[in-house]
DNA sequence: CCGTCATATATCGGCTTGATATATGACGGA
DNA sequence: TCCGTCATATATCAAGCCGATATATGACGG
């Protein structure tokens, strides 16, 4: 989905200000799958508004700065509908910790010990603020969406916890793992 | 990691092409989490035999055209350690499939229960090719990486077998549910 | 008083992507 | 036999996006 289909999405959950949508994204139900930059938000909100997707009001507000409440047209319904009716694109995930996982060989054992101990943290984190919401109330979509995201989380978790042990621990007198490089071509 | 550490790592399990890099990156094992495109590898290829991180062969090939063979220096793998040791930064995770469910209420109920049985039907594929591979003789690292993909798309996959039948199938004669909005703001 | 954080809008250089271009050869259908 | 499609192979570029930066108000703690 392009920034402006998430931006339209944002917008159909309620009237936002180019701040909040960014939070949104940052912290609020769209974090686990999309995100999105102040350097496209704004951007893109700015076309909408030219195109009659979205309206936008200026707000004075008591001791914080002044800011633009946009809010949802019928045009612009039309459009985010049309866009979700369109075929999906295949989910695109950048890890980090898993490519440093895998070419832990070239780590310090503690460092992928430290590596997977936050990663443990994180999912911990993660169950706890999602479980502190209740989907009971929710769309049906939204309902697997927080369903399916607490089972991969959860999951990962345990998976995770079970295996931490083949890394050495701080307090750990393991000797280091043997540094043996792999075999073989990238593709068959 | 930027485009230069994924050629680099790509490189590091052994020499390859620009071409076989980027498979590397589409069904290789690096396909789960991360990905780069033909025209950030190329350049990246170029930047990195310039600055002596990579050596490029040419080679002849019969029935296929010429291929350039790039192999990682010694200087490259010094500079790959260098990056792995950086702290890593959060996942990136877009997913036009979890857009798509969330915001299901304004999708005809069946297009939903198609995008869910076809997501069944990615998951059931890919945990089958990740079967077929035996990860008991690579870096542990490597297993863990394989261990935690195959946890979270198993976990994925009985998830959603289990709950989609809140969604109509083809031969149902249930009715199309109601569509209703979501109240209230994003961020609390 | 100052640095940091949250709130708020906005811009831009650099990077990446997806499309396009060119090329060889295999393969299947008309 | 011809043509379209796919795989293999390198390469480039316009468009889009991001992360950093800029500016501003106010709260808060040292």
């Amino acid at each position: 989905m392009d920034v402006r289909t998430l931006c339209l999405g944002a917008l159909y959950l309620g009237e936002a200000s180019g701040y909040e949508i960014k939070k949104a994204f940052e912290e609020g139900p769209f974090s686990h799958f999309q995100d999105a930059s102040f350097g496209s938000i704004y951007p893109a909100l700015g076309r909408l508004s030219n195109e009659g997707l979205v309206d936008c009001t200026q707000m004075a507000q008591e001791k914080r700065p002044d800011k633009k409440v946009y809010r949802l047209t019928e045009k612009g319904s039309l459009v985010l509908i049309e866009s979700l009716m369109t075929p999906p694109a295949p989910d695109k995930v950048t890890s980090d910790f898993f490519f440093l996982l895998y070419f832990s060989d070239l780590l310090p054992p503690r460092q992928t010990r430290q590596l997977i101990d936050k990663r443990i943290a994180f999912y911990q984190d993660t169950i706890k603020r999602m479980s502190d919401c209740d989907p009971s109330t929710f769309p049906l979509g939204q309902q697997l969406c927080h369903g399916l995201g607490m089972t991969i989380y959860k999951s990962s978790l345990d998976y995770l916890e079970q295996h931490k042990h083949a890394f050495p621990g701080e307090a750990s007198s393991l000797p280091p793992l043997s540094n043996s490089k792999t075999s073989g071509r990238l593709v068959s």
